[in-house]
RNA sequence: GGUCCUGUAGCUCAACUGGAUAGAGCAACUGCCUUCUAAGCAGUAGGUUUCAGGUUCGAGUCCUGACAGGAUCACCA
């Protein structure tokens, strides 16, 4: 960064001294200079020719005569077309390398003194977590772990949909069908347990529709009057009377559930620092319709049922409060905002839910806003693309879901049997073993699902699986398990790669050059994924910087070279590489193995 | 129908926010293990960036309009 800085300074005292113009300094920007041609910086003129008054060569030839005779790190320059290519000397490198290196906080940024509250996961406790979820969970993680390498204070909320009637589905069915099955007797997850008496209702609803259809009814009164969804109903109604039988049913199913998504959250490798359940915030939010009734900002209509007019940003009116006086999910979602900003007094608030809900959080959003809350420009909508199947989309009511338990199951199984295949256990306790399927199973999930802009939606095919190599979280892992056995041998043979055993070296190879141009990159990759809330910046970063080690790897030799200072200084590199490695995989949530 | 998102190699994705001849991986083909881990490296082939206009020195990127896919538009959550 500071290399940048320091040669866009000086272009804006060339403009000043050549052209006796003053450019603003956030104009000027340094860009990568493409492969085939010569430099490692590439200033482009266009934009600024109406300030030199002379034609694109002659403006990149000037500037680069400056840059030269002006800043020290700029070794040379080529002008093609508009473009001017800057050559950086090789001591300047060696400089930007010895600042990494020595660097005891790489990739964390000090704090900014803000506080954000990342709300992820928020699952239905109806049924257990599925593919969705895992996109959902590991961006829930990652973005956190990133904002917090960014400076903020991070706090991992998870929102728990505990209650309403998809709940009372899965209730109905147990208390029918269920025989008094508990997790134990059945051998169930907890989780799964509940999904499966949710699949049980739909079924019976099902049955008892075409029943009441083969009567003589339409199918929409048949869904409506079909006895178990009254009962579902009846139960709802029940649990909000705070009904001794039916909470405690629901306790008791809940508490399966919630020992199931423990096994699962631990698994994934998330975590939160607070939990909320709905059944303690879906009363709130009424209190801010009274007081954006009081504002002007909503309007009652005549049945009495209140209004917000966004017309004005785009948008239509919306409901915030029925007639009868009770909520709807926004009021609810308004008090939750609320919520959270009184318990913690937090700068923003970012919401990773998936974009069928695009619609709902740019409402509330807008809300909290023309409401004057102090936290409303913080306010973000994580939005994420569905987890498509090549069948189409997963329904969990039939059944058609792939399901993250068994998923995560048999990822790791694929690893064990990928790395069995290699013959690369060797020296491995079974344990040992053991961990490395799990952290190269869930690496290459997690690395799937991660690396994709989260905004698009994707597609995942059991049938073909996930992939081992190339773009994959196992050629990142296999990249830094090479380095950790170069720095074994290092240490055993007893090579001294701090600076001391570097000092003076000056001559750098290109393929050690563009890792060090790489490895540089870290800092504005970590920036730009927090300002685009996106991991995909992260793990494409991770990507390209094992490419380039594994380039470097190949061309040089380490233990073969007989000058000591250049073996230094390459076990030096691959030391960084490895730490930035894990360090940006830390971020992803993705461990790194030191063998593999 | 209104609104929003997406459309890039056969497939999965990039493209540093408007810059040079659009890049990777998978799949196919050719080389490289007697050197530090071949889950790797190097190379070949693969493109009218859905289409049509426009803005300008310059457009995959911005604007307009088509086309295709998806989401959403409940006194559901």
């Amino acid at each position: 960064m500071e290399l940048q800085d320091k040669i866009l300074n000086t272009l804006e005292r060339a403009f000043a001294e050549l052209f006796d113009h003053q450019v603003q300094s956030q104009d000027l920007a340094l860009q990568p200079t493409r492969k085939e041609f010569e430099g490692t910086f590439t200033f482009v003129v266009f934009p600024f020719l109406k300030f030199t008054k002379l034609n694109p060569e002659a403006s990149g030839n000037k500037l680069g005569e400056y840059l030269v005779a002006h800043c020290d790190e700029v070794k040379s320059f080529n002008v093609v077309k508009g473009f001017l290519n800057l050559s950086v000397n090789e001591s300047s490198w060696m400089n930007v390398f010895q600042q990494l290196y020595l660097n005891e906080k790489l990739g964390q940024l000090p704090s900014n003194g803000q506080k954000v509250m990342v709300e992820y996961s928020s699952p239905n406790t109806n049924k257990p977590l599925h593919l969705g979820h895992l996109r959902n969970n590991f961006l829930g993680f990652a973005v956190s772990q990133i904002l917090e390498a960014n400076g903020y204070e991070v706090i991992k909320a998870n929102l728990v949909n505990d209650r309403g009637i998809h709940i009372c589905k899965s209730m109905v069915a147990y208390k029918h069908f269920g025989n008094d099955e508990t997790p134990d007797s059945s051998g169930l997850k907890g989780d799964h347990l509940a999904g499966k008496y949710y699949v049980i209702f739909d079924k019976a609803y099902k049955k008892q529709i075409a029943e009441l259809q083969a009567e003589g009814q339409t199918e929409e009164e048949a869904k409506k009057n079909a006895p178990l969804i009254l009962e579902a109903q009846e139960m709802l109604r029940l649990w909000e009377a705070e009904d001794k039988d039916v909470v405690a049913l629901w306790k008791k199913m809940n508490s399966w559930v919630y020992e199931g998504f423990d096994v699962t959250y631990k698994k994934m490798g998330v975590d939160f620092d607070k939990f909320y359940y709905e059944s303690d915030t879906y009363l709130l939010g009424k209190n801010i319709v009274e007081e954006g009734l009081e504002k002007g900002v909503f309007f009652k209509k005549e049945n009495g049922s209140v209004w917000v007019d966004l017309s004005e940003e785009g948008l239509d009116e919306k409901l915030v409060l029925r007639g009868d006086g009770t909520s709807v999910y926004i009021t609810q979602d308004m008090g939750t905002a609320d919520l959270k900003y009184n318990d913690f007094k937090i700068n923003k608030s970012v919401y990773v839910v998936g974009n069928e809900q695009d619609y709902h959080f740019d409402v509330l959003f807008k809300i909290m806003r023309k409401l004057g809350r102090p936290y409303g420009d913080g306010l973000y909508h994580l939005s994420y693309g569905m987890v498509d199947l090549p069948t189409g989309k997963m329904k969990s009511r039939e059944g058609t879901v792939v399901d993250a338990d068994d998923l995560i199951q048999e990822m790791i199984d694929t690893a064990e049997s990928h790395t069995k295949e290699l013959g690369k256990i060797d020296g491995f306790s079974i344990e040992e073993a053991n961990a490395l399927y799990e952290t190269l199973g869930l690496g290459a999930l997690k690395y799937f699902l991660l690396k994709v802009d989260p905004k698009k939606r994707m597609l995942f095919n059991p049938q073909e699986s996930i992939e081992f190599q190339g773009n994959t979280g196992p050629f990142i892992q296999y990249s830094h398990a090479r380095i950790a056995s170069i720095l074994r041998k290092a240490s055993q043979i007893g090579v001294d790669y701090s600076t001391s055993g570097f000092e003076g070296l000056e001559q750098l190879d290109p393929a050690e050059r563009d890792l060090i141009v790489m490895l540089n990159d870290f800092e504005k990759k970590l920036k730009l994924a927090a300002d685009e809330f996106s991991p995909a910046v992260i793990a494409q970063y991770m990507f390209d910087l094992a490419k380039e080690y594994n380039r470097f790897y190949a061309e040089l030799p380490i233990f073969n070279e007989s000058d000591q200072k250049v073996q230094s200084f390459r076990i030096a590199l691959s030391y960084l590489t490895a730490k930035t490695i894990k360090t940006g995989m830390r971020l992803l949530g993705i461990n790194v193995p030191d063998r593999m």
